[in-house]
RNA sequence: GACCCGUUCGUCUAGCGGUCUAGGACUCCGCCCUUUCACGGCGGCAACACGGGUUCAAGUCCCGUACGGGUCGCCA
């Protein structure tokens, strides 16, 4: 059976990358009727964090990856680990550091070749390259050894992680070698870099997972983004479900060079995914992110608008504010026309005496004035907009200014006639 | 520095020797739709790192160079 993992070490945030070798191995798993583990690599005691623990599975449960085995924690299994050791020290491997009495792999030094399922065939000269340590002074295993012995007692049969891996491949190579285990099949993905070619830190925006649910990214969309780094279908389609990709999912759809990372993309896929959403979906999404005493009513306005569900507040304000500022740009455009005052007042005179307060008996409103007033009803909407709301580009008018009232319109547009004109 | 990997529009990518005057997407711009804003539709700007080979034919194969990234820990 297809075993995957991934093996993450609690000492920081969870990142874009780690995110993705977790999602891949998720994911290849699935896709083969295999199981994925969990496994927490905690050997270096003095950088573990419980709070790094809980980012990391937290950022994963919110992906939505789950896991079929673990979690398991090195730091409870040094008897395994023990009886891995002495295979080594029987077959002659392992040599004390003179100096301070850390433990050794002797190395056979050889050139050894092998296959990637993503870069290819790997050839490494090994034979300048030091001795690794695999035990310290205090007994303690490292990295290496316990990474390869879990994979070896968890069954694991293929190892996806990042390219800065990829010279640490040769090292286990050796100790499967040397403990008389069949090794798993390698792959190694490209890194997740920033948009200028550096490396992503925990400052960079987007560089956290769990940045994304608190600017209001789907789970979805985040995942689906994640996947077009370094993977794709090799069609056109760009939105994808998670049966699309499982069905899709090998290694001739992962490519090998690094990706930048860029918020754009996953912004713009964010609102594809936010307006597929129900009404009532996306209403009890966005609430959270909505200033206090929000009518729930009024979110399905924003729904085609928003990217990200932090946006909703911006495009709520010149809803929710009687004395919203009005934009200056904006206020100059309808300044600039002659007519504009005219008509403004006369739509405020016609709103404000209109029985009915719904949109089509505003859209009846506007187009009584605009036949009064000799002009097209299209030539009201953008002052009115403007002054009703005091912005050029914003929700659809009519539904807004509905659910905002007829009092309040109308006094929201005499209000701003009277400062636009002043 | 040594070793390893990589290099197609600004970004994510398609392309696995002829179908490439290089396709899609994000961003930006224009037009259409909408009696408004968006969405959507249509169109535009924009790339095969460079130099040698191999071949009738190279973005696609090979070799160099340049650039980018990674690794060389008693971190993982």
């Amino acid at each position: 059976m297809v075993k995957t993992r991934f093996a993450p070490s609690p000492t920081g945030y969870l990142h874009v990358g780690g995110a993705r070798t977790a999602l891949f191995n998720w994911l290849y798993a699935r896709a083969n009727g295999g199981h994925f583990v969990l496994r927490v690599e905690d050997t270096d005691a003095a950088r573990n964090t419980e709070e790094a623990r809980e980012a990391i599975f937290g950022g994963l449960s919110w992906l939505g990856i789950d896991w079929d085995e673990g979690p398991f924690y090195q730091s409870q299994r040094q008897e395994i680990y023990d009886r891995y050791w002495k295979i080594l020290e029987d077959g002659g491997y392992i040599y004390p550091d003179p100096e301070s009495g850390a433990l050794r792999f002797r190395s056979p030094k050889e050139t050894l070749t092998f296959e990637d399922k993503v870069c290819g065939e790997i050839t490494v000269d090994r034979s300048a390259e030091p001795d690794m340590t695999l035990r310290r002074p205090d007994g303690s295993y490292i990295f290496h050894f316990v990474n390869v012995v879990d994979d070896i007692e968890m069954g694991i049969t293929h190892v996806i992680r990042g390219e800065d891996h990829l010279m640490n491949t040769p090292k286990h190579l050796e100790i499967y070698k040397a403990l008389g285990a069949k090794p798993p099949v390698f792959a190694h993905i490209p890194l997740i870099l920033n948009e200028d070619g550096s490396k992503m830190s925990k400052r960079d925006q987007g560089a956290a997972v769990a940045s994304y649910p608190a600017e209001g990214f789907l789970p979805d969309a985040v995942r689906n983004y994640l996947c077009l780094l370094g993977w794709n279908p090799k069609d056109d389609r760009e939105k994808l479900s998670l049966e699309d990709i499982l069905a899709l999912f090998d290694w001739d759809h992962l490519n090998s060079s690094n990706a930048k990372f860029g918020l754009e993309k996953c912004q713009w896929l964010n609102g594809q995914y936010l307006a597929e959403l129900s009404p009532q979906e996306f209403t009890e999404a966005a609430m959270p992110f909505a200033p206090e005493g929000t009518s729930p009513a009024l979110l399905p306005l924003v729904q085609q608008k928003v990217r990200t569900l932090s946006e909703v507040k911006e495009w709520l304000r010149p809803i929710l504010e009687d004395d919203f500022p009005t934009n200056p740009e904006a206020a100059a455009k309808i300044s600039s026309n002659p007519d504009a005052k005219s008509y403004l007042e006369a739509i405020a005179t016609a709103l404000a005496e209109t029985s009915e307060w719904t949109q089509d008996s505003i859209k009846q409103a506007v187009a009584t004035t605009a036949a009064t007033l000799g002009t097209k009803p299209g030539k009201l909407m953008f002052p009115l907009r403007v002054a009703s709301s005091g912005v050029a580009q914003g929700t659809d008018l009519l539904a807004t200014l509905e659910l905002v009232g007829q009092e309040r319109t109308v006094t929201r547009i005499r209000s701003r006639v009277a400062s636009i004109f002043a």
